[in-house]
DNA sequence: CAAGTGATCCAAAGCGCTTTGATTGGTTTC
DNA sequence: GAAACCAATCAAAGCGCTTTGGATCACTTG
């Protein structure tokens, strides 16, 4: 069924039941009612294509996924801020394409996608400190916006950030009122922004209360399990192991947990971890009790909310770049406790 | 850049340069040699929703993804497939098109997507036993394949399975050599197809070697690390608690194995763990040695290879349903042992 | 009563591409 | 040398929609 069967079948133009449909005011009540009621009878849907074609929207937005590095797309935490920005996108008629990509086509993507125009804006993921893909989309003109932000860039761009600073600032802070002085930080890879952010709060912290950071407690990497096991593992051995870890992930924070509980020592008695929480669906923090204290700001949320900020984006072009900034939560759990006397 | 501008600048007709583009015959070498190089300097790309109108063809695929039930898109295997059927689609020119709706809206996202026409098939998910969703599929006439298989559906349709049966009968007999007679199936959620095979192999097994079912060591749930591990805290606190326990999902494994470790027991020598390995890129099972005894298959891999599936089957339509069945490979690890002697 | 005014509706152009059905000019064939 | 053929190119129609710029008709209005 088309526009064309389906105006033939009411005797109407095809202006006319298009007007009708997209609620122009110039069609009479009478007419609107009874063409929506036969477009919906025989479950009449506008061509996207022939639609996007004629209005120059795709009503789509793009994500590229670099395929080899950092598994990016098998990242649970990815996966939720598909879902959540997925939410948004339905909810505004707005289709969602993925490209997945080797990683040294990720620029050509990023053209590709402009010049065979079937989307109207992109969602930039995992930006590094200093991101060339920025720039690019912004040479591109193609309505972008970023899951995170990048330090080194400092022409403006629509973003959605977690204060990475502030909430790690305050973790390493109640770490040290509890009076933890060895704090081992368990970060992300910084070359990512958002790991850079967490270590400069993590710093700052320490510095504000005379604690000189110690370089064998800082860790980066890819934030897996058996990651934050293996530094447990090594940090315990250290003449004086740390007494606290602060770790950047709920998937590492469990290898935390299974090494400590290894080594025969109690969660929030001997050692004290503190985790950034994605608040993932899949991978909870504990039922009513949170096992963890955390850092905590649901990523679905974010994908919600930055989908939400691209679209009204797209839709008011001549705006300046909008952005956000949320505030982490520091929910208290039972891996906390006072520092143990070193007798 | 647009085709008109393109042929404009070369001063040749559009039916020319389209024809040189698009690799037809009826174009001299030289000119279509001319054309590429121009079009490549001037980074032009055919438009694809002009291209989508005029072939019919809309080079994209959809996945419809139920938001609420089971967690879908946040699990980390889900993840796991997209990635692998985005590597088959970007390979053959093919854009993924995902859309995310609530459970009660699926059968409309259905007819939506063929309506609106923007995707040329679809891939289903998660079958059920019975799953409505197949047929419909086949009522509207859109192209499908489908990851799994619905055991009460008949008519025939496109599908790519792991030979769940076999693997569980086979993991079930490995444990039983070893001498297990109590084993427990952790299972996943039994109205879905994979789970419902998986417990008919184990049910076969013991069968076949005249060992009686106990219907208070199976278990069927969401399959989460918490999952597992109470699954083993529960059934260990039986009279005869299992000695042997055959899990779904790797995920869960993990949480089997905390609940051993936490019980003091060794995973390998007091209890034995067989899992089905999804080959996760994000939870691997091991570094050289897998941790776990598994039955492995690559969920990634299913992804590229139904994808191609469903690529080939869109451009042959006539062609009768493709099937695939990929047997998983028995991996032994350090988690099985011989049945402990009881004393 | 001629002209103006809305309220409805419509014909046709256009979005950027593919594809059908010519139209060239040059070469072969008898 | 006319007929036939071939290779290379082109003009124009069409894909299904939106949108511009009328048309039509009933009603006011001075």
């Amino acid at each position: 069924m088309n526009l064309k069967e389906l105006s033939a079948l009411l005797g109407l133009s095809q202006t006319t039941v298009s007007r009708a449909l997209n609620g122009y005011p110039e069609v009479s009540e009478a007419t609107r009612r009874r063409v929506m009621q036969v477009a919906d009878e025989h479950n009449y849907r506008p061509n996207t294509r022939a639609k996007a074609l004629a209005t120059g929207r795709a009503m789509a937005i793009g994500h590229v996924i670099p395929l080899s590095t950092q598994h990016e797309m098998m990242n649970p935490i990815f996966g939720d801020f598909i879902a959540g920005a997925g939410e948004s996108y339905s909810q505004a008629g707005y289709d969602m394409v993925l490209s997945l990509v080797a990683d040294e086509d990720q620029s050509r993507a990023y053209h590709e996608m402009f010049a065979k125009r079937n989307v109207d804006g992109i969602v930039l993921h995992a930006p590094k400190m200093q991101d060339s893909r920025i720039t690019m989309l912004q040479e591109i003109g193609l309505p972008f916006a970023v899951h995170g932000r990048a330090t080194d860039v400092t022409t403006p761009y629509s973003w959605l950030d977690v204060n990475n600073t502030s909430a790690f600032r305050r973790a390493t802070d109640f770490l040290v009122d509890l009076g933890h002085q060895r704090i081992c930080l368990v970060n992300g890879q910084e070359s990512m922004d958002f790991a850079f952010r967490r270590r400069e709060g993590y710093a700052a912290a320490l510095q504000a209360r005379d604690i000189a950071p110690d370089p064998a407690l800082m860790f980066a990497g890819e934030m897996t399990e058996v990651y934050g096991y293996d530094t447990v593992r090594r940090t315990q051995s250290l003449e004086t192991p740390p007494t606290a870890y602060l770790v950047s992930s709920i998937i590492a924070a469990f290898g935390v947990r299974r090494a400590i509980e290894e080594l025969g020592l109690v969660m929030g008695r001997d050692v004290s971890v503190i985790t950034h929480d994605d608040d993932l669906s899949y991978l909870r923090n504990g039922a009513e009790v949170p096992v963890f204290t955390a850092t905590r700001s649901s990523v679905r949320d974010a994908g919600r909310r930055l989908a939400k900020l691209l679209i009204s984006q797209i839709e008011a072009p001549c705006a300046s770049p909008l952005t956000e900034l949320l505030e982490a939560e520091l929910t208290v759990g039972r891996s906390t406790g006072p520092a143990p006397h070193r007798t």
